[in-house]
DNA sequence: ATGGCAATGTTTCATTGA
């Protein structure tokens, strides 16, 4: 069972790269992220003509995430449940037919350390583990895939020097998403990939790609009962070439599911 | 060969991203 995650940075401008990307590697279930559009404007006839069901949970001009998948969907979750006061569209979780539960994730950016943007993003984290935690109790195969917008270690970023104390690779941030995982997840790239770089982000400005300044920020985390199954690793860096890329790459997992 | 910001809407600039 092959999971991936893309964020598409505006599925309006993607749709025929994303498109002819499942054509050709053939994903089960496809996280987007970064829908930038309604539910009502998302192209789903489109990926139905590949055979893949669509579950959305987007907005307008910002965020937005997605999951289409070859199995049927069941227990659509949109939010964790707690948003009373929170309109931002970053979490969408549902069970495949095979029953492994998958999440769809986009992590506030956060902006800078200090501005009311970063505070959000360390609440939102909070409210993201907290959410995980009730739910690892009751899905043993469950597999969380987005855009974390957090380099967890040294080699995931191109110069952590540079990046010290920055927004994406501040220590504050890196233990929030520790304690993400301690809740009960594997960072299923890491375990395939154990040492070195691997980056999934290169900024649009700066010549950031031809020169390889990336950020590894888009994580594929898996209960451990279900990473013990995990088997290939592809983040494909072909799709930050040729026209109109998204400043994202799309990585997928293989699983003996 | 992968290329020098990009996408959205409030549109001809401001905002956001990371």
């Amino acid at each position: 069972m092959k999971i991936a995650t893309y964020n598409v940075n505006s599925i309006r401008m993607r749709v025929d790269r994303v498109l002819e990307w499942c054509k050709r590697v053939q994903p089960d279930v496809l996280c987007m992220q970064e829908l930038k559009l309604e539910d009502a404007k998302f192209p789903g006839v489109e990926f139905a003509a590949l055979g893949y069901e669509v579950c959305t949970f987007g907005q307008k001009t910002y965020n937005g995430v997605a999951m289409i998948s070859k199995l049927p969907l069941t227990d659509v979750e949109r939010g964790f449940g707690d948003e009373v006061e929170d309109p931002q569209a970053r979490f969408l979780a549902a069970t495949t037919a095979n029953g492994v539960r998958i999440a769809s994730v986009y992590v506030p950016n956060g902006q800078a350390v200090g501005t009311p943007k970063f505070t959000y993003k360390l609440a939102w984290l909070e409210r993201w583990r907290a959410y995980l935690a009730e739910r690892v109790k009751r899905d043993g195969l469950f597999a969380v895939c987005g855009d974390f917008n957090i380099a967890p270690d040294p080699e995931d970023v191109y110069d952590p020097l540079a990046w010290q104390g920055r927004c994406l690779f501040t220590l504050e941030e890196r233990a929030a998403l520790a304690r993400v995982r301690e809740v009960g997840f594997v960072d299923v790239v890491r375990q395939l990939h154990p040492t070195g770089q691997l980056f999934s982000y290169w900024d649009y400005q700066m010549l950031a790609f031809p020169r390889n300044k990336g950020l590894r920020i888009d994580h594929v985390y898996a209960t451990p009962a279900l990473a013990a199954r995990a088997k290939t690793l592809l983040v494909d860096r072909d799709m930050r070439k040729g026209k109109q890329p998204s400043d994202h790459i799309p990585v997928m997992i293989d699983f003996d599911v």
